[in-house]
DNA sequence: CCTTGACCTCAAGTTCACTTGAACTGGCAA
DNA sequence: TTGCCAGTTCAAGTGAACTTGAGGTCAAGG
């Protein structure tokens, strides 16, 4: 198995042909050549496609990811960027800790409304000193294409 | 200290005034009356509004926070969602321990590529296998003002 | 040979959560 | 009384990450 397609591509990693395009377009990913109008990939796209996926669910932007892999090629990735992004991701998931905890919490507590449970106002506490602004959108599956 | 303006609100709580309007719009929080033509809130609007910042931080969307406290007023949470977003935020968490230890791991690694670091390609794998599509946004406080 | 249908391009649309701009209002200090 | 300016409205803009739609192409199968 030299060279496929993106339907192929699409169809191994779960990523929408639209998306692949989309990415293409981005210089994220590249194409190997055509077959008439249609995209060739080197199967290493996967790989590719892997660590973009890595990226994004570590919190990295499109274009971060962009400028990881260089225009060259490779992916020649900051070992400084990686570790500070470690330390955020640390950050959040502390936060988010709390938040489990708080939710679980609630979800179980026997006070009439929850503004009046010490522990949800402890909790809302949290939530306000993470600075307020950092969603975190764990928007569940989105995926409708298999 | 009866009702407090809006500027107050925003110095008090670290949202801008603009969103405030925007919150008041969706029916996230309610202003109390009018002095001319500025919003008057009641202090409980604090409350809410870190009320609304947990939501957020869980990863609920505006929408469905709104969708908590009802159009009458009052905190009515469902207790079963909370438990289904704690158990969500969960396999969140672990996801993340894994891309942090992985990026972690990357940053100090010798391997002269990531992708000839074994364990660079199990964090692949992780990342991989975690669906692909929930990229977490951790969008690191993007507040202007204060 | 001709149809078919997957793939192509390019532009525009979508969603989310806000922000910004232009034009206006009105309570309050001087 | 006047004028300031923080506040107001409404519409439109932003940015990220895609998706969708219209119209076109071409390799392969019947």
């Amino acid at each position: 198995m030299r060279d496929i397609d993106i339907a192929e591509v699409a169809e191994l990693s779960g990523v929408r042909a639209s998306t692949l395009r989309f990415y293409e377009e981005k210089g994220l990913i590249a194409s190997h050549g055509r077959r008439g109008l249609r995209r060739l990939f080197d199967p290493g796209v996967l790989d590719r496609l892997a660590l973009i996926a890595l990226g994004r669910a570590s919190g990295f932007s499109l274009d971060e990811i962009a400028r990881m892999f260089a225009p060259d090629g490779k992916p020649r990735i900051d070992r400084k960027m990686l570790a500070a992004k470690a330390d955020d991701l640390d950050r959040t998931i502390r936060r988010l800790n709390a938040m489990r905890d708080g939710l679980r919490h609630a979800a179980v507590c026997p006070a009439p409304s929850h503004m009046e449970c010490p522990t949800f106002r402890r909790l809302l506490r949290v939530a306000a000193a993470g600075k307020i602004g950092e969603p975190k959108k764990a928007r569940t599956s989105r995926r409708k294409n298999a």
